[in-house]
DNA sequence: CTCCCGATAT
DNA sequence: ATATCAGGAG
């Protein structure tokens, strides 16, 4: 069986497992999702959302965040971790957002990777999130499981993720990288991965090699 | 490549 | 004590 149709029949199963594929960040408009999204590189979703559901009765608009205090901003999100540089970038990025998107988001990769402290992962998920533009949404989770499964060879998110454009069909792009993270929180961890009570270790190089 | 960084599970 | 968490910038 080749990659694309053991992706196939990974898709059937995650299909019966996770059949709803919910964005786990709680946000209610396009700008908090960014915001959120930016907030999660190496932290926990339900930490993000335990510090937006303040944060966003605090600051309501692009123009509150790029005229936010820096100080104040990092304690507002200090326990998501790096603090410092996610304070900076939010502030730039959302007078980048006021100054020249009349604080809306923009609508195509080139524009959102411009954005301080926005990167492949977090452009990708945005825009799916927002305006269905689909895109291979690569984070830690789809970054191992890719790499176990043994759809890829490669460590570079950005090699991963065309690697997985070639094999995964395009209206499941974000939808096969979010059940990725399910299945990664759910069984197979980082730490110790529960291969035998995994429904897709037949399909596995990392479970038929171990 | 290194640095940023607190919270949590093991 | 240590590894890890829906990463990004220099």
């Amino acid at each position: 069986m080749n990659k694309k149709e053991r992706v196939i029949e990974i898709l059937k199963i995650f299909n019966e497992l996770y059949p709803e594929a919910e964005c786990s960040l709680e946000y209610m408009e396009p700008l908090q999702l960014l915001i959120s999204t930016q907030l999660a590189a190496q932290c926990t979703d339900a930490r993000v959302n335990i510090v937006t559901k303040d944060l966003y009765k605090k600051y309501r608009s692009a123009e509150d965040f790029a005229n936010a205090d820096q100080a104040e901003l990092e304690q507002d999100i200090k326990s998501t971790g790096f603090y410092r540089n996610k304070a900076k970038n939010i502030i730039g990025c959302c007078k980048l957002l006021v100054e020249k998107y009349d604080g809306k988001i923009p609508d195509n990769l080139e524009e959102m990777l411009q954005l301080p402290g926005v990167g492949r992962k977090t452009a990708n998920l945005v825009l799916y999130e927002v305006y269905g533009i689909p895109g291979v949404v690569v984070d830690t989770h789809a970054k191992r499981l890719s790499n176990r499964i043994g759809l890829t060879k490669n460590q570079e998110p950005e090699k991963i993720e065309y690697d997985l454009q070639k094999i995964v069909p395009k209206e499941s792009w974000a939808d096969f990288c979010h059940k990725l993270v399910y299945h990664g929180r759910e069984v197979c961890n980082a730490r110790k991965p529960d291969c035998e009570n995994c429904r897709i270790n037949s399909l596995c190089d990392y479970y038929n090699k171990h």
